[in-house]
DNA sequence: GTGGTTTTGTTTAGTAGCGGCACAAACTCA
DNA sequence: TGAGTTTGTGCCGCTACTAAACAAAACCAC
């Protein structure tokens, strides 16, 4: 044709447009209720800095996306003044987030909703296959099987694998404990399984421990902390996670906060990094129970140590033993306080049973240790949350639909 | 009056509305011109993914505010078919920012524009005070003295320290070679030195570390980097910085990156943290002129290591120091990889020397010794802005502008 | 030269999200 | 029974954008 339609239709969309469209206000007025922020439209209205007009516009919006649900019924809160306001909640039958999660004793599938509610979960298998196909088909099968059974609208699916994963590829570094080959392209191949199971919405994958710092920090001990660093051990190693301004923090390449490897003990055992005395071999289960002098059993390592540290904490051995942990624990974390400097500590798995045992002895070290730590000092605080990787996981499916509703969901 | 009289004039502007309004796409399309990545109104146009007509209307309202220049000629790329664009620049008698930079040598003050470029800057002095109040004093006497002789317009001030400066009071924990008080009220002090110079416009305060990083992130070898480290080494002890996303990352209250504390030498020299072998102790220039057997000299122990390294590399004693502190910041950056998986890292001071005298081992030792950086390794680059700091205390002061221009100067 | 193509800039009209405002509703307290 | 207080809603207008047509300034082929 000629000249005009040239011009017509321009590939302005191509390069899609950077400033975001659509109600600026509707992803933060959904984020504010999934982390429970805002319970009725007034708080809603001071909490975005918006009139009570756009509040009450967004809100309707949300509810009839079927994402949140408005009371009906006003209720008003205990020795307040003026009109009563409606509560908002999250809908209880809108749509879910397919969570997976695989570890090393078997894996797990659960449908999770707006506030990192587990709606249903699938009982979990055992073992764990060689072929990541074949696990990651059985769990999104599972899953599947729940979105059936409940017949709710799936918003997206995510994984939890107890590895680092590499970005953009989405590969498994070091699949910790699972007979999978490393550097498995375990995005790709969830991706894949969810889309032959027929499953709307998109898969992302994640390290278990990143994720359930999202989680933590959305739903359990991490809410309102603007940079939140967390660390847990699992039966071996140990991982960590940053979350900056409600951003799960992975570096440029997803491999950030690999923790395992500062020097806690300078004179301790080697480690497979070349170095010795590393935080991942020192404050691990296994290190734990080696300190003490005990056998590992068959009921898994973290279980060992975590039974062993609640009943035998009088035994003179278990106790010094614990001690030792703690120190190099509390020598690792005030490391990373001095580089990341975070808000508030989280602590999972042994590390976690560890701060409940002696929570006055690895505060001190934390502050002792780290250099600005003296005035004032770090809260640490215990893991909250049942299932949290899974919750994270779900977390990231839901991500979407938080940043854009009507663009996710319309 | 009544009740209309009473919700009158509602108070919706106290939670200040955090949805930001106004020319959304001001803001970035100054900072596209500021960082040199926006040469024309058509790349502005692909850059921001607004339409033509946006991009034009935005780039004439910042050409409006004196604040960049739209070539009245076209000019027309080489080798390029179509109408030739008009060159965007930054305003050359636009508005600065005023730049003060404190060090253990002296002092110095400049005017820095948009673009990151030096448009005066005034003889520093050779001494400094031991009252911090006396020192910036002078500092801002000599740049009002710049702006009475510029007659420019002035958007703020940003002042560089060597030192921590704690959030949110901005005060300096450990003013290295100053003989400051430890825990001064820097922050505080300058903005009264710059409010009783009567110098319009904000005022800021930042560790010099952090401020060279930004402004090697925005105008320098940093340019790009998502995830960029940068660790640098004065006279004594190392400072760090990390720049995430375009956006200084101070950690919670100011103190991250302080990375002077990480073990490189586990039976190394002890350090005044109650460590041994830190980094600080280890790789700074008085560890090189010990390690080489020379007296620190009147020159300063930066520029007396520098001068070493730089004539005599082919003396086996300095080449056999070189590379032990080349293996030891090797061993250091390795461990910052793992914690933050930056995309990019910059080195400053001897560092920097010591990457230019042998740039293969220092990249050989943080690939072998981060968990994966054998796979790729990150790059390695030398700081390449003159007065970086500076540059850095300038930008601070112009980040209002660039968030928001109409705002900040309409 | 002439005409067609490509890229850039501008004008005009239309739209969507939000602020401002008036009003209404639902409670407490005196 | 009001008066005061807080919450929710309808309406109008502003503004920053998009969409689309037009205009301008270069190139190329003939």
């Amino acid at each position: 044709m000629n000249g005009k339609a040239a011009t017509r239709g321009e590939a302005h969309l191509s390069a899609r447009t950077r400033l975001e469209r659509g109600r600026t206000a509707l992803g933060p007025a959904l984020e504010l209720v999934h982390t429970g922020r805002a319970p009725t439209r007034a708080v809603l209205t001071a909490e975005l800095g918006v009139t009570r007009a756009t509040a009450g516009a967004v809100a309707a919006e949300l509810e009839a996306l079927g994402l949140i649900r408005i009371d009906a019924k006003p209720s008003a809160a205990a020795g307040s003044q003026g009109r009563p306001s409606h509560r908002l909640s999250v809908a209880e039958t809108g749509p879910v987030a397919l969570a997976a999660q695989v570890h090393a004793d078997g894996f797990r599938a659960a449908l999770v909703g707006l506030g990192g509610r587990i709606v249903a979960t699938a009982p979990g298998c055992e073992t764990i296959d060689a072929d990541p196909a074949q696990v990651l088909g059985s769990v999104i099968e599972a899953g599947a099987q729940l979105l059936r059974e409940t017949g709710r609208r799936c918003v997206g699916a995510g994984l939890a694998v107890p590895s680092a994963v590499a970005e953009p590829e989405g590969t498994a570094l070091n699949p910790l404990h699972l007979a999978w080959p490393a550097g498995a392209q375990v995005r790709e191949i969830f991706a894949d399984c969810v889309r032959n199971a027929g499953i709307e919405g998109p898969a992302f994958t994640g390290n278990d421990v990143n994720l359930a710092a999202l989680a933590e920090h959305r739903h359990g001990a991490g809410r309102g902390a603007r940079d939140l660093l967390c660390v847990a051990t699992g039966h071996r190693g140990v991982g960590g996670a940053l979350v900056l301004d409600g951003r799960l923090h992975t570096g440029s390449s997803g491999l950030a906060l690999e923790v395992g490897h500062l020097t806690v003990h300078p004179e301790g055992r080697p480690c497979y990094c070349g170095s010795r005395g590393c935080l991942d071999v020192e404050t691990d289960p296994l290190a734990f129970l080696t300190a003490v002098g005990v056998e590992p059993g068959p009921e898994g390592l973290l279980v060992q140590a975590r039974a062993l540290l609640a009943e035998r904490y009088a035994d003179p051995a278990v106790r010094i033993a614990a001690e030792a942990l703690i120190d190099r624990l509390g020598l690792g974390l005030a490391g990373l306080v001095n580089i990341l400097n975070p808000d508030r500590i989280i602590l999972g798995g042994l590390h976690r049973s560890l701060l409940e045992a002696d929570h006055e002895r690895l505060c001190a070290v934390v502050a002792d240790r780290s250099l600005w730590g003296r005035s004032g000092g770090v809260p640490i605080l215990a893991c909250t949350l049942d299932h949290n990787s899974l919750v994270g996981a779900a977390e990231l499916a839901w991500q979407p639909v938080l940043d854009d509703p009507l663009g996710a969901l319309g």
